[in-house]
DNA sequence: AGTGCAGTTGACTTT
DNA sequence: TAAAGTCAACTGCAC
């Protein structure tokens, strides 16, 4: 008998050696040897939301992973299969083993694909560790427990990448050679030719060592215009932090982005003669805001994976055409996913978004409300096209702020973009709208599709109706003590009454949160 | 000079 | 930085 089994330690959506809870906790004392994992599942990457870019960014990821691994002794598997098969095939060829991930906030497929990864654990009496990597909290009993739990989590040390321990022949010698070039291309051959399907000229390359590039250049001074360059989709691309595809896809972990911000601020507040302090300080401040507000919206998947394909709110189900869809719903999904909506500001920002695989989280915001309020299109096909364009692509945080731009949740208010507005107050001398509707004024830019003040009129009505009765305030008041945020500052009170008046007066037409991630 | 009035601004409410 | 609506206070101008 081995008294030491083999580690097995399955990489997904945490390509990094650094802060890695579940490696840290394969290699503690006493147990065997370390064997990474990575699997590139066809299943999960034939699905609806998936595309090649996503892909891309996972295999620049993988090859400085495999790099890091190679230096640090840690001998990483890359293998094309579907779990749990998979999983049988190395039990036989190596023996029994213990299995380690981190806990997934994914789409519903690969929920589960998980349930019948443990339901395999189960039977072959192989032993799977689950630890969490961010602030999700899993079997979470009350939301009024969340942001405690969260905070802990966050404000524990960094785990430094362990030590190796070589491999036993059994293992090692069935292991392909990793450390020639060809080998490596091999590995990531998978990703490669998916990614060759999805043309993103402008995409975001992947990488810890970008990632780090990314976050050191933030955090000193690049940051300084965050707050007020962020909305505008011609200035976000240089003043956001651009941390978001390496936060999904794990390269850097949120913990110690975090933590790198807070040590960031100890140094900003030390150097008063700085002309960029002020401003440093509080972007760093709405910078570490956002990273709570991240975490807090992927734990309403975590806690609701139906939110995925399911109206939150009961009385908001079966309001857009969930059914096969029209031929009116084809032609302005179309349009919209073309850019050819009429709508300038519109078109230039799904041109953007396709062309480099990211925009701001106003636009995207803009960009859905468009669609489910003007184009009264469903959520799910318009999301499933959003998500294959966004590089950064994290279910957790995409399906509730889908559904929270559409007026389905329930709990928030109603916010249906204007177009027009949102052209005057982001781009007022139409630079970005010159750049990626070049065509705009000529023959070929075509005639508004909607006439949209009034379609926006119609959507308001349309959902502010179905808030009046009873049963849908009662439905509100339940989905808010399950999702909503207990902090004080984002209730749906009145603020203004909330200062004067001893008690609060939680208005009908506020019932729940008030904030979304851009703010 | 003070009054009347159209138009603007800002705080607040409603959808 | 949701947007639209309401209302009161203010402003600039004409008379």
């Amino acid at each position: 008998m081995d008294s030491s089994p083999l580690q097995i330690v399955w990489f997904k959506c945490d390509l990094r050696l650094y802060d890695h809870p579940a490696l840290a906790t394969a290699t503690v004392a006493a147990r065997g040897p370390v064997l990474g994992l990575v699997v590139f599942e066809p299943s999960l990457w034939a699905l609806p939301d998936a595309s090649g870019r996503q892909a891309a960014f996972y295999a620049d990821s993988l090859h400085d992973l495999l790099r890091a691994a190679r230096a640090a002794d840690l001998p990483i598997m890359v293998e094309t299969a579907e779990m749990p098969e998979l999983l049988n095939r190395l039990r036989c060829s190596m023996g029994s083993f213990v299995l380690h991930s981190h806990e997934e906030t994914g789409n519903w497929a690969s929920f589960q694909r998980d349930r019948a990864v443990l339901a395999w654990c189960r039977e072959h009496h192989i032993p799977w560790h689950q630890v969490p990597q961010n602030g999700v909290v899993r079997a979470l009993g009350s939301r009024d427990d969340w942001s405690r739990l969260h905070d802990a989590r966050m404000s524990a040390s960094v785990l430094a990448p362990p030590r190796f321990t070589a491999l036993p022949a059994r293992v090692g010698g069935r292991l392909p050679d990793a450390r020639s070039a060809s080998a490596e291309e091999a590995a990531l051959r998978p990703w490669r030719v998916l990614a060759d399907t999805d043309p993103c000229p402008g995409r975001q390359q992947g990488g810890r060592e970008r990632g780090l590039e990314l976050l050191r250049t933030f955090l000193a001074g690049r940051g300084a215009s965050y707050r007020f360059h962020m909305s505008s989709p011609g200035t976000a691309e240089q003043s956001c932090s651009r941390l978001s595809a390496h936060l999904a896809w794990g390269t850097l972990s949120v913990r110690e982005v975090l933590h790198a911000v807070w040590q960031a601020r100890s140094q900003w507040q030390l150097d008063n003669s700085h002309p960029q302090q002020r401003s440093m300080l509080a972007s760093l401040k709405s910078f570490e805001s956002r990273l709570h507000w991240r975490c807090h919206f992927m734990q309403k998947l975590e806690s609701e994976p139906e939110l995925e394909f399911r109206c939150l709110h009961p009385a908001t189900r079966g309001l857009r055409n969930e059914g096969e869809p029209t031929a009116l719903d084809t032609a302005r999904l179309e349009a919209w996913q073309e850019g050819r909506t009429g709508f300038a500001f519109v078109d230039a920002c799904m041109r953007y978004l396709a062309s480099t695989g990211w925009i701001n989280f106003r636009m995207r915001a803009m960009l859905t409300s468009f669609a489910s309020q003007h184009l009264w299109l469903h959520w799910k096909l318009t999301g499933e096209h959003l998500a294959r364009l966004y590089t950064d692509y994290e279910p957790g945080i995409h399906w509730p702020q889908i559904q929270m731009q559409s007026g389905t949740t329930g709990i928030n208010t109603i916010r249906i973009y204007n177009p027009e507005k949102q052209r005057q107050d982001q781009d007022p001398g139409s630079e970005f709208v010159a750049r990626w509707v070049p065509e705009l004024g000529t023959a070929t830019y075509p005639t508004p599709i909607v006439d949209h003040l009034a379609a926006a009129h119609l959507a308001r009505d349309r959902l502010w109706g179905l808030r009046k009765d009873t049963e849908s305030k009662d439905a509100a008041r339940q989905i808010f003590q399950k999702h909503g945020s207990r902090n004080p500052a984002c209730e749906g009170v009145s603020r203004s009454r909330a200062s004067v008046t001893a008690s609060p007066v939680v208005t009908d037409s506020s019932i729940g949160e008030q904030q979304t991630l851009d703010f």
